[in-house]
DNA sequence: AACAGAATCTTGTATAGACAAGTTAATAAA
DNA sequence: TTTATTAACTTGTCTATACAAGATTCTGTT
């Protein structure tokens, strides 16, 4: 036996999956939904609601809810080392870097930590968001112990950290990636323009160097309706 | 400026990550979040069932709402290759798989599409709870063509699949696995014993044979809040 | 025709209450 | 003492209302 707003919920879902409800148009509004199914506004916009945590809607204070174009997402390959620029050329889209924040600050015990160096020491902590088409994609967030990269500027950090990094003659031996999915603050929903409670794939990332260093913790943040994570995985013989 | 119940979820969450509440610990109740922070109850059981979206917080009807322990997370590496029951029995756990389904069935379009059939074909429609310690972890719903395994029973599926293909004589050439987070179906929710609006970590997969047949089409849901994903790449050259 | 203001939509937050249903603890009856 | 009942507490669902604030449309004035 469903509830109320369940049942509310499964008659939009089924709209947009359908095809009734097209991407960005507008789903009936809170009052209309509470008026055909006899129940209050309350109840009709908890359905809603839990489509917009779902990632099927999304809402616009004054105008309405709308279809989230769940289409056309890009792909990424767990796997593949590719720069976040390469990736979009490839798709015949632009791609744009703001760098919202560069500092040199002293990192907390838990950054410290991850980094395998002492709270006294300098961090650059790096903010950039990843545009697609002048669309935020990607918020990524950097901590990099200074003293790897003494004379990093924010020029560096508009092209590439991988490419600065090679020019110091450096490589990176290893990357540890734990994949999360979260529910943001409110900072990472400003800057991907994402509705609240919409669920984001969160990668924390550690990489390291040759001599064992930590060259950098970052937490990326990806607007989950535009990628989707794929992973190919070959036989090598060793398991299955 | 913070809302009332964004003002309620920062100061339970504070309680949480400092410890004041501990894990499978109660939070206080909404009636009482309602007094203290002179709210509705309502405005104090959005803030609480907030949390419980974020997965820190899960309620028991009747009995109230507890922390959830987000401890002692078992680590999931994306490139291993390792059976589930292997892997628990390496943490010193005990892993019990349940078989809830396993029947003959026509597939739907979308299902022959993603086996390279036919919707007149038939296919083993297989689902299995993974436990750990007889607790729920893992939800597996496996689409198997009946074609490759004319012969398989009940019983191979309790043990391994795979180990059922080697049998034989096949070998799973390649995998190819799509990672998405979700907010589950009641169903799902139930088999995990979840609650409502928890993200549960969903892996599609597909595995394809030596003559590119595919095997397999298996959708795995894995409660969040008992795993870790981690994947470790090695440098080797290519890029970075 | 152009502009300003009002009316009317929309979603966002919050209230105060009601009843259902599951759990626990206190109470009364055997 | 044991058992059965009741009361009190919990979360779950739902109602009807109120006001705020953003967006749009209509309307009357200039």
């Amino acid at each position: 036996m469903l509830t109320k707003h369940e049942e509310i919920e499964k008659f939009i879902l089924k709209g947009v999956t359908k095809g009734k409800y097209k991407p960005d148009e507008k789903v009936p509004s809170e009052n209309q939904l509470a008026e055909s199914f006899s129940v209050s506004r309350m109840t009709a916009r908890k359905a809603l609601d839990t489509l917009v945590t779902k990632g099927y809607l999304y809402k616009v204070k004054g105008k309405g809810t709308y279809v989230k174009d769940r289409e056309n997402r890009d792909i990424i390959y767990l796997d593949e080392m590719i720069g976040f620029t390469k990736r979009v050329r490839r798709t015949g889209k632009t791609p744009r870097t703001d760098v919202k924040a560069f500092e040199l600050i002293k990192p907390s015990e838990d950054i410290a930590a991850r980094l395998g160096i002492t709270t006294k020491d300098d961090v650059y902590y790096i903010e950039r968001i990843r545009n697609i088409d002048n669309e935020p994609v990607i918020l990524e967030v950097t901590y990099m112990p200074a003293y790897i990269s003494p004379d990093l500027t924010i020029e560096h950090v508009q092209k590439s950290k991988y490419d600065y990094l090679r020019g110091k003659g450096h490589r990176i031996e290893e990357m540890v990636k734990e994949y999360i999915p979260v529910i943001p603050e409110s900072k990472v929903r400003e800057d991907l323009s994402l509705d609240k409670n919409m669920t984001v794939f969160k990668i924390e990332l550690i990489s390291i160097l040759e001599d064992k260093s930590v060259f950098e913790y970052t937490k990326l943040y990806y607007n989950q309706t535009k990628y989707r994570f794929l992973q190919i995985t070959k036989n090598t013989g060793k398991s299955f």
